[in-house]
DNA sequence: ATGGTAGCCGCGCTA
C-alpha cells in the first residue's frame, strides 16, 4: 500500500501535473494540501477518470485539502473537533481499515507573529486530537492503524534544512515548532522517512525565489508520520524530488511511504 | 542586498 502527501499549490495549476503523476506512480492514497479551490470546483470528473475517489474540502485562494484514494474513503471528517477552524487544512477518512489524517498545518509566517499563535495552538489541538485517533483506531485493540500526513511546516532537525545556522530559531525550525513534533513522535507515531537510510540534504520544499531548488537550499517540512504497527509494516520512505524540476512546479515535492500488504 | 517568485479574483496577501 502506498501513501503519498503533496502540497500542490493548487490542484487547478497542477492538476495536469497530479494526473501525469498519479498515472505513473500508482499510489493507493494521497493527502493533498493547499487545492486552493472551492469543493463546487473541485476536479472530480478528472479525478474519478484517473482511478481514484476523491474527498476534499476547500476555499478559495487558500488552504485547501483533499484526501484521493482507488478504495473508498470511509467515515469522513473534516476539520478537529477540538480546533474550530474557518481555515480548510484538515480531512480524515478511513481506507482499508487504516485511518488517514490529511494536514496542512500552519506556515506560522514569523516567530512571535499572531500567525505563529495560531499555528502553535493548532498544533496543540493536532496533538490532543491524534492522541484520541491512536487509542479510537485499534485494529485489533491496542493495534493502532494511523496516518497523519501532509505538510507540516515544519523541519524536525538541524540535518532537514540545508542551512541550519541561517534558519536556526527561524519559522519552520523554531524549538517550540520542533517541540510539537515531537510530541506526535510521543504519542508513538513514527518518522517514516526516518526509519531507512535517506541521502543527506534530502529535502521536500524549495522557495519560488532566488534558484532556491537549482542551489538545494530547502527544507524537508512535508512528512507522513506512522502508528507503531504501520511502521513496522513499511517497507520504503522517500520523497518525489524529480516532480520538482517539471515545468510550472509545485514548491513542494511529493512525498511516500510504502507498507507491506 | 530585508530582495526574489508563484498563485490567488488579487489590485495585497500568503507562502
Amino acid at each position: 500500500m502506498k501513501i503519498a502527501a503533496w502540497n500542490v499549490n493548487s490542484l487547478k495549476v497542477r492538476l495536469p501535473q497530479l494526473l501525469e503523476w498519479l498515472a505513473a506512480r500508482r499510489p493507493d492514497v494521497v493527502c493533498l494540501q493547499e487545492t486552493k479551490l472551492e469543493d463546487h470546483n473541485f476536479p472530480r470528473q478528472e479525478i474519478a477518470a484517473a482511478g481514484y475517489h476523491a474527498v476534499f474540502s476547500g476555499q478559495k485562494t487558500y488552504n485547501g485539502v483533499a484526501l484521493l484514494a482507488r478504495e473508498t474513503p470511509a467515515d469522513v471528517v473534516v476539520g478537529n473537533p477540538y480546533f474550530p477552524d474557518p481555515q480548510k487544512r484538515l480531512i480524515a477518512a478511513t481506507v482499508r481499515g487504516i485511518r488517514i489524517v490529511c494536514a496542512y498545518i500552519p506556515n506560522g509566517q514569523a516567530v512571535g507573529s499572531e500567525k505563529y499563535g495560531y499555528k502553535l495552538a493548532w498544533l496543540d489541538a493536532l496533538n490532543r486530537w491524534m492522541g484520541e485517533q491512536l487509542a479510537a483506531n485499534p485494529h485489533p485493540p491496542d493495534n493502532p492503524q494511523l496516518v497523519l500526513a501532509g505538510d507540516f511546516n515544519i523541519a524536525p532537525e538541524d540535518r532537514d534544512v540545508h542551512d541550519p545556522a541561517a534558519w536556526a530559531g527561524q519559522i519552520l525550525c523554531s524549538a517550540p515548532e520542533r517541540g510539537a513534533f515531537q510530541s506526535l513522535l510521543g504519542l508513538g507515531l513514527k518518522d517514516s522517512f526516518r526509519l531507512f537510510e535517506q541521502p543527506e540534504k534530502s529535502f521536500s520544499w524549495w522557495d519560488y525565489r532566488m534558484l532556491g531548488f537549482q542551489k538545494n537550499r530547502g527544507l524537508r517540512i512535508d512528512h507522513i508520520l506512522l502508528s507503531g504497527p504501520l511502521a513496522a509494516r513499511c517497507t520504503a520512505a522517500g520523497i518525489d524530488r524529480d516532480m520538482r524540476k517539471h515545468e510550472r512546479p509545485s514548491d513542494h515535492a511529493p512525498v511516500i511511504a510504502e507498507l507491506a500488504d
